[in-house]
DNA sequence: GCTCCGGCGGTACTGAGTGCCGTGCCGATC
DNA sequence: GATCGGCACGGCACTCAGTACCGCCGGAGC
């Protein structure tokens, strides 16, 4: 029922697009009663993102499930749990995408969608950062920084067509905000002394770059 | 007439909720026709926000007006924009923001806000550092960032009834992305030598340490 | 066979948003 | 001074999303 109601609007939403297409035309489409929709689907917007209701429901577990010595990785890590969905069906993500891009209903209603898995990452690095100061300051930016690099990999693949490795891009582009927020803490060094690294930066050089030659020079490239 | 519809609507929105008000209570309450409603605001909750477009024309005015040595700076002003406006009126802007945290409805019309301020922000930044690698992902990480810790800030502030000094606190937070993200040029030293700063860190030490570290002997902090 | 119940459909309603047209008010023109 | 054209406003009628309520039916249990 759920997936006849979500096959027939997609079919109709790409036939004649989103805003000229009614309730009444998927439910006569689907051959089930107007009322029915609103049963499986709170509202229109509801069917073109069938599956986040399920994929939030699993993040929140995910960080629900234990903690991490490192919690940068640990949102990264949930944050790869979105990339999972959408790679598991990428004709229809790719179609979605486009629909979403060109409708700005449902452009407001997907960033609605992920806001609520950016609180779902910030509330868990606000309990891990509690205590600390600007704790809860950091744990927003970070998750917004995850969010933004999630989102910006997995749009540029979007837009490929699904073509090329998302996971990969998805990696590389959270890799880069661990870059910049650190790892709070690194695997500890036990068949040696604690050794140390000396960074020799001329003033006026770009901070970004001395970060990069820090992360090289520390193992972390 | 702009000014009288905003008023009525708070007035009803304040005594009997936003979504116990109709746009007919509001234009029967500023005396005007229904038609007439439609003709100054787009929707019904687009009078919550009335100075959000001209904001918004302003940030945009603002990033176009010129470059900076230093892009993370100038988005980060640009951000100040939007304090600014909050500022200008504190007590519609408290009554604002708890109107928005219960009624998911403005909450999502907000967001739809926010976005277009970080995609202005994501927009100058992208231009800035076009050509480079990963050029736009920094781009957009930084513009998430920025936005992030501005609405902490702001939020905070909001929370508080406007008690407090909102700029300092957003300065405050501002400086926090600043400092993750580094400043990619400095003010040149021209009353010496080329001189070097040179840092010694454990490997295993917190990153994020190393580069405040790093910020404190490059003198920016 | 009877009842209870959960999924489904139909009907009627509210309210947001739109298109269209009439009206009154204004300065400009002859 | 009468007329014309633009403009802002109001009113009416309509579409469509979303909701409340009720009636129907088929299966499970007694």
């Amino acid at each position: 029922m759920r997936d006849a109601l979500v096959a027939a609007a997609f079919r109709l939403f790409l036939e004649r697009g989103y805003e000229q297409t009614t309730v009444d035309d998927i439910v006569a489409l689907a051959g089930v009663g107007r009322r029915s929709f609103f049963r499986y689907f709170p509202s229109k917007e509801d069917v073109v993102f069938p599956d986040h209701e399920r994929c939030l429901a699993d993040m929140t577990a995910f960080l629900a499930a234990g903690t991490d010595d490192e919690p940068v990785r640990r949102v990264c890590d949930a944050a790869r749990l979105v990339l999972l969905m959408y790679a598991e069906n990428p004709a229809f993500s790719v179609q979605r995408y486009r629909l979403t891009r060109q409708v700005p209903g449902l452009r407001a209603y997907e960033l609605s969608v992920v806001w609520r898995y950016e609180r779902a990452l910030a509330g868990y690095l606000r309990a891990r950062y509690a205590g600390l100061r600007d704790g809860t300051l950091r744990a927003d930016v970070i998750a917004a920084a995850v969010v933004a690099a999630h989102n910006n990999a997995l749009r540029s693949w979007l837009r490929s067509d699904g073509q090329g490795d998302a996971e990969a891009a998805v990696d590389h582009a959270l890799e880069h905000v661990r870059a910049a927020f650190g790892a709070e803490t690194v695997p500890a060094v036990t068949d040696g002394p604690d050794d140390v690294v000396v960074i020799v930066s001329r003033r006026g050089a770009p901070l970004w770059r001395v970060v990069q030659e820090l992360e090289a020079a520390l193992g972390r490239g």
